[in-house]
Order: structure tokens, then sequence, then C-alpha cells
DNA sequence: CATGAATGAGACTTCATTCAT
DNA sequence: TATGAATGAAGTCTCATTCAT
């Protein structure tokens, strides 16, 4: 019975943090929404930091999940795609933790966890990236920045589908990626190169 | 002697509101920091809010300063690049500023002022895009997301430097545009190379 | 242990208000003097505003179950008496609240229902002169002014005798009733006393 | 130049105090009031406190003048009519004056002069009444209660007639005085005693 | 496990008063 | 005298956390 109480407390926190962002949210907010009294919340967690922290590492693990290493063997364009699109999804399946996640403030206690995830994620990008250019696939660049850019435009796309309803989850993946993979440059014909667009 | 106060003021607040965050910041913390009693806050400022605000309004002031509307009789390139370069010069030169801008938490009343300003940017970049299509510069694409992709790049760019030191400017703006521009993949002929960018 | 709380708190706030009037109150006296944390107070009332009125609305009840409507069919003169005595009566055995509805200073948030029921009390008094002089019993007079002068007369009489000791309820409302009716004038015949009123 | 400054501030005060009450009334209302600086004020007054102390010792100086010892050789009722006349008069001439001094709270320290000057009023009407039945022409009763009856019928009426327009003193102190003199009872026509009104 | 009344540190804000100009 | 920016004590209220039942 606790699990279940546990698990109603996280429901709610997760709805409330959501809405209201950390400092916002309320311990009453939170055991209302559960219909749980306020004792109870400090039975199953230390804090409001504590179950706050708990939904973060739910979101981290999750994600960690859902990106997978690319495998060389296979189409690593579509294996991102799919990275991709499954991050999406789950973002838009979960809206409130996805909401938390993207919520940020300078609280480094507090969002640490997001923080080295990120980092984390920016790092296996850049690894990736540099691995692309040793095989001879992708351009030489800035690895870093353009790790940076690439997890940028992922998370601010995210944070602005948060509002919409109905969304194709793979096309938006395949833009994503046809963005970062081509950038906006029109395709060169013949021996086209960018200079080209220098004619605008 | 009023203006010199209001100013330390919000010297102080920006320093405060940068590192502590919104919530975290306390009237306690900016006056200290200003060297200033109490009471002198609230002769200046309505309210923490109202300080916070006016911090935010000041960056938005700025930034709109700085990204200058594409002359189509120019080389569009070298305004978009010399516009994010001025953008990221900015952030480092008010690293608080840029943080606080940064920061999101979702209480509308007080980031309202910034999402209003990065949805009135996204539709720039949207426009610009639009514009790029019809002259044949530019591929075909969703717009919108790829005008927020672009939007996150350079911020999570810039969130990211605001850790560095000695960072060439003009450089991470190249560096921006070039990915905008050509994507990851490498030039489809064997000839294509970054350097060619250089020539810009 | 909820309700003991708060009437330790409507207890403790009734001796504070009395003593220091609204303004001069603080919550700290009040939770001092009720032996309770500063948030328990504000677990049992909103405001200092609200338990304020609570304590108003209390006396304002507890007056209107004293003043009983006059019964024709009975002694009038009988049941003013007594009218007066159980509010004089009131006011002595809670000294503390009559001394808060006696305060008076022109907040109306505050003291609304306290002119109210002056004002209520003013119109049962004029109500019951008009009656008399309909009856011919009262001679005529200007009714409003002779009921607010009534009024006036019982309340200075009351605060006066707040700060006395050992009083004679019923004594004081006889003086009051004899006072008026037949005002201060010696009796017109030479057989005419006071005792007369004593045969009541 | 001073001496103006400081009427200005007077007045202002006056107005100010009369319709916020003590606490409500702020020094910032009082010199936007006078249209004076802040600093001018403490140049004038010591306090606010003072200052309230100064508007309150002019009403009583004003009302002791108003009202005259009752000479012997004259009509007492006459004198008595006249007295409470010209304390109306003032009253309603200034009318932010008398809402100050009836306005009550326990402060004891801010109104203990006003409280003086009615105890001092009080202590003449008793006075006046011991001679009057000592002289045959009043009834016996307890003076002190029908004394401060007589106190409390003026002011509460005062109060009352503070919001009202155009009055006519005269009629007001002639319907106090007869009031005070005769009381409400009908007057005993033959033998008549107040048995009659039992008949009620 | 659950409850919810109680706690109290500490936040924001007000406003009478001071003082350098 | 006059000014008004600056002061800071003190007040009200919030809310995460505790604890007796």
């Amino acid at each position: 019975m606790s699990v279940q109480t546990r698990g109603r407390l996280l429901e709610a926190a997760k709805r409330v943090f959501s809405e209201k962002g950390y400092h916002g949210a309320q311990i009453s907010h939170i055991i209302d929404e559960a219909g749980v009294a306020r004792g109870t919340f400090y039975l199953h967690f230390r804090s409001k930091e504590e179950i706050f922290k708990e939904l973060l590492k739910e979101v981290v693990e999750e994600l960690k999940e859902r990106i997978r290493v690319i495998d060389p063997s296979g189409d690593p364009i579509q294996q991102i795609t799919e990275n991709i699109a499954r991050v999406v999804e789950f973002a838009l399946e979960e809206r409130e933790l996805a909401r938390i996640v993207l919520q940020r403030n300078s609280d480094p206690r507090l969002f640490s966890a997001t923080d080295r995830f990120f980092d984390e994620v920016a790092a296996m990008i850049e690894g990736s990236i540099k691995r692309g250019v040793a095989m001879g696939v992708l351009r030489e660049c800035d690895t870093e920045i353009t790790a940076r850019s690439i997890l940028g435009a992922v998370k601010e796309t995210i944070r602005w589908l948060l509002d919409k309803e109905d969304i194709d989850t793979f096309r938006i993946a395949r833009e994503l990626v046809e963005f970062g993979m081509r950038g906006l440059r029109r395709d060169a014909q013949g021996g086209g190169n960018h200079e080209g667009s220098g004619a605008l």
C-alpha cells in the first residue's frame, strides 16, 4: 500500500512541478493533488528536494534507455533519427516530466542531475560526430559547438512542441536530422558550393 | 544620487539573480551587494519582481538592437553571422544578464518578457528562412521547426559558453552559421571542404 | 485540539486588542499570550484583520441576543430597563470585548460591523420612540436625534464603567432609563419625586 | 514663512488624520497634502505623534472657550443650550477636528489629552447638576452616571451629524437640552407620573 | 503506515525618522 | 528654512518540516 501512495505522490508532484516550477510548487499542492495527508508525504520522501530529484532521475533513466549508441554496422542516419524520434516521443508522452527537465534555474543543487545528463548527451553527440568525421562521413567542424548546437536544437524544438497537439513524432525527428545533416543551404546541383548562397 | 543608487541596485540584482535565480535571490542579497539599506531598495523599485523585470527588459532591448534585419542587397550569410556574433558578444560581455535570460522557470508572470522575445526571434528567423526558400537559396523545410532548431542551437551554445573564458566570438558565430547552412554532412563532391566557408 | 487552539487565540486576541487597540496589537502579542507558535495563528485565521472581525462578530451577535424587541403587552419601561441591564451586564462580563467595540477609528473596513450594529440599535430605539409617541405615552421630539442621544448615553456610560469595579448593573440601568424618561428637570408638581420610579 | 508652512502642515494633518485615523495617516499623506518636502515636516514637528497632539490641543482649547460656566444669575437652561449650540457649531465648522477627537482608540499616550478633556467636561456637567439639585431645580440622581449620559448624548449626536449637511445648529442644541431636561416621557398633565407610561 | 495540527525560521515590505546638501 | 534620498527597525505572512496520536 505504501508503494501505491508513493506512486500517487510522484504522479502528483509531476503535475505540480510541471505546472508551477520547483519554487512555485508547494507540498500542499502535491498532497492535495495526491489526496494524502501532510505527514504521509514525509513518510515517503525526506524533503521537497528529494521528490524533485527522484522525478529528475526517472526522466534521465528513461531517456538513457531511449538513446541508443550508434551501431557502426547499420545506417547511422536511420539510427540517429530513431534515437531522436524516441526522445521526442517520450517528451510528448510525459509532457509534465519534459517540462520539468526543460525548466532551468540556476540552483545547481537542484538541477545538477539534468545538467550532468545533458552534458553526457552532448558528449555522446560529440563522440558520434568525431567518429563520423573520422569515417569520412561528416565534415570537419568544432565538435563541441556543433554537439551543443544539435542538443539545443532538439531541446528547443521539444520545448516548443510541448504546447502543441497531434504531433507526428517521426516527421519531427526526420526534420531535425535533415537540418542537422544538410543544414539549410539548398543542395549544390552540379559543382555547387556554398558560394551560391552568396548570391542571395 | 538617486540614479546612481538605482544603478548600483540594478548591478547588484544582476549579479544576484544570475547566481541564485529569481527565487534564490533575496532582497538582502541585493542590498548587501549594493551596499544600501533595505528601505532604499523600495525607494527605487516597488518589489523584487519589478527589479527583475527591469533587468529582463534591459536585455531584451539590448538584444533587439544587436539583431538587425537582413538587408537583401548585402551578403545574407555575412549579415546573419554578424547578428549572431553581436548576440554572442553581448552574452559574454553581460554574462549575468545572459544567465538570467537563459534561466527558465515556469512562472509566466516573470518570464513572459523573454518568452515573447524568443518567440519574436523565432518568427524573425522563420521569416528569413521563408524568404531564402522563395529565392531558391535555401532548401524547402518545415520552417517552424527549423527556426526553433536554430534558435535552440544558438541558445544552448551560448549557455554552454557562459562558463568558458577567452572566447573568439566571431569564430563561434561562423561555426554556428556553418552548421546551420551546411549541416554536418560532408559535402557531396570530393572537392568540398569547410575551408571554403573561410572565404565568407 | 484545533478548536481549543483557536479558542485560545481568540481569548488572547480579545485581551490584546482590548489593551492595545487594533494597530497597537501585534501578532506576536497574540501568539505570546496564547502560548502558540506564529504559524499556528495563520492556521486558524487568515490575517490579523480576520481574527479582529471574528471578535467583532461575536460581540454583535451576543448583543443582538441580549437586546429584545419590546413586547407591547408588557411594561415597556421594565423591558427597556432589562434590555439595558443585560447589555451593561455583558459589557462588564466581557470588558475586553466591550472595550474593542467602543474603540473607534476611522478604518471603515474594520469597524463597519459595529457601525452597522449601532446603526441598527439606533433604528430600533427610534422605532420604539415613534411607537411611544403614537401611543401618546412619549412626547413629540426629533426621533433621530433623541435615539442617537440615548444610544450615546448608554455607550458613554458603559465606557466609563469599564474602569470601575463592583457595579450594580441593575441600578445603572434604572438610572439610565430614569434619565431617558424624565430627564433631569425636577418634576413639575410639588409632590413628584423620583422615588416614584422606585415603584417600577 | 515658517509659520505659514507650519500652518499648512497642520491643515493638511487635520484632513488626513480625520479621514484616515491616526494609524492610517502617513507622513507622506500629510506632506503631499501640504505640498512640502519630507524633511520640512520634521523641521516643524518632532514626530507624527506631536503634530497629532497639537491638533488635539487645538480642539480642546477651542472647546474650552466655547463652553462657559453657568452664571447662576441668568437662565441656566438658556445658558446650557447656548453652550451646546456653540459646541455643535464648532464641530460642524471643523468637522475634521471633530472627527479626530471623536475617534477613539486605546493608545492612552495618544488620546490622554481628549480623555482628560472629556473627563473635565463630565466633571463640569456633574458640578452643574449638583448645583441644580441643591437649588431645587433638578431632581436627585446619580450625578456621575447622569453627567456621562449627557456627555455621551452630545458626543454621539455630533458624531452622527458629522455626515449630514445643512444643519440647524440651534435646533439641535434645543432638542438635546429638551431631552436632557424633560426626558422622553410625556408631560404629566395633572398629577401625572410615569406610571402613565406603564399603560403602554 | 497514516494523519494533520503545530512549528518557527525567514521572506518581503512599510514607514517614521535622519541627515547631507 | 527647505529638500528628498537614505535609513533600518519592525511588522505581517509563508511554507517546509516535525511529531504526537
